[in-house]
DNA sequence: CGAAGGGTTGATCAATTTCAATCGCGGTGG
DNA sequence: CCACCGCGATTGAAATTGATCAACCCTTCG
């Protein structure tokens, strides 16, 4: 099977057989993590890029009060922040939340990559562009979006990065996460997204068991969510 | 008065005379806004970046109930990404909230000016990485801060980012920004903002009067915001 | 078999929104 | 100069949403 990460970076530009050797032989040797495995941790100095190639990971930041808030999900083919290592230490952590197969690319080598590779650079920036809208998303959905429609439109936003990526079957898609992880990146209680699935189920828009998630009906769930797809920005400039 | 932008980006790398120099010259001939004028809005073709020099812009998008959620402030020496060129649409709107003075920079000729000055596109990205820094810590705020942390976290947040390009007085800064923009930001109602604010107002902590904010209880305040200025790195690596 | 983690449900409590008015100040036209 | 207008700020009361507290169930796994 063709390594998730080029094959997400090929969706973004045009690489070519050299740009995409390069990028498989800076990620050919993972690291196996465990679920709650942390990669780094809030406080520690940036390390080398990760790049998430099979697996859930997500960004979380534990608050004072022992809650936790998730910022960000990265599925397969999902990279950290190529520009990290500029930084004195890091403000959130970085966990597995499933066992995950991870790729380690130092700063020096991925900046040599991306010299050398152009394409490849402009194809990382552009997953940057995209993972700053899909924050950005988070942010309208946790200010302004009611409970049943915030968990809507993550399901949407997950269901098209996971059909990006080659990861969803008839209407269907896996997500390998417990209700507990769903209420702390939705900024709810676990009691209360189980009772918001329960409505989305019984509306017939979708349901969700133990490990996967069915669109019943997207017509009606894009609609429950206000989903504009458009911030994830499948259409890339230079395929336009 | 020197230009804030080459100020601000002083502030994240060590600038030579000439990266300066071309920095302002880049900047040069800003043109004037008023408040509630859009720069571009949502489903616009990206032209090219901006850079606030004077007043305070956002960016925002309005959800179909109609109601509004802003997702950043930008203020004087802040400007929007680098790469945004790359996509096809605008996912958002961006808007000056005060009268303004904004210079733009094509993509060509920032990309010249950054290939041409190292530094410069070291100080950029770094800004970059700020910018992704508090967007993630409104991710959090919003999900799970009470509505008296979340303000006293924006107030601080505020205050730290005035005083980085000069802008703070005695405990005081100028907040020219209305209860219901405010709201719009946190997530709130604008009449429960301004019962937040008289609740922060008679704990001692801060007082928020028309266009200022004084911070009566740094300390204080701190606390109720559970706030780490870590995230906004002010520190940066080069530094250490 | 027993423990643990996740999922489900009911009842109650607290935080916010919503709806409605009122107030105050700055600017404008008469 | 003054009445009037409009926006932002402020306050009260009612209606909703979501959190909290407490069980209980189910499946997995050692």
């Amino acid at each position: 099977m063709a390594n998730r990460f080029v094959e997400k970076l090929s969706g973004l530009a045009e690489l070519t057989a050299a740009d995409k050797a390069a990028l498989e032989k800076a990620t050919a040797r993972p690291r196996r993590y465990v679920a709650r495995q942390d990669l780094i941790r809030e406080g520690d100095e940036p390390g080398p890029m990760f790049v998430v190639l099979e697996g859930w990971v997500c960004r979380y930041k534990i608050l004072p009060s022992g809650t936790r808030q998730i910022m960000a999900f990265l599925m397969p083919g999902d990279a950290c922040d190529l520009h990290i290592k500029l930084l004195a230490e890091m403000d959130h952590s970085i966990q597995a939340l499933t066992t995950a197969m991870i790729a380690t690319v130092s700063r020096d080598e991925m900046q040599a990559l991306m010299s050398g590779h152009p394409n490849v650079a402009s194809a990382m920036y552009s997953a940057q562009l995209v993972d700053e809208g899909i924050m950005r998303a988070w942010i309208v959905s946790m200010g302004r979006r009611s409970s049943p429609e915030r968990v809507a439109h993550l399901m949407c936003e997950l269901y098209l990065r996971a059909r990006n990526i080659g990861l969803t079957g008839n209407g269907e898609f896996a997500l390998p996460l417990s209700q507990l992880v769903l209420a702390d990146a939705l900024g709810m209680t676990a009691v209360h997204i189980n009772r918001v699935l329960k409505e989305l189920r019984l509306t017939g828009a979708m349901a969700l068991k133990r490990g996967s998630v069915t669109i019943l009906d997207p017509v009606k769930l894009v609609q429950i969510a206000g989903f504009d797809e458009n911030y994830l920005h499948r259409r890339m400039r230079h395929a336009s």
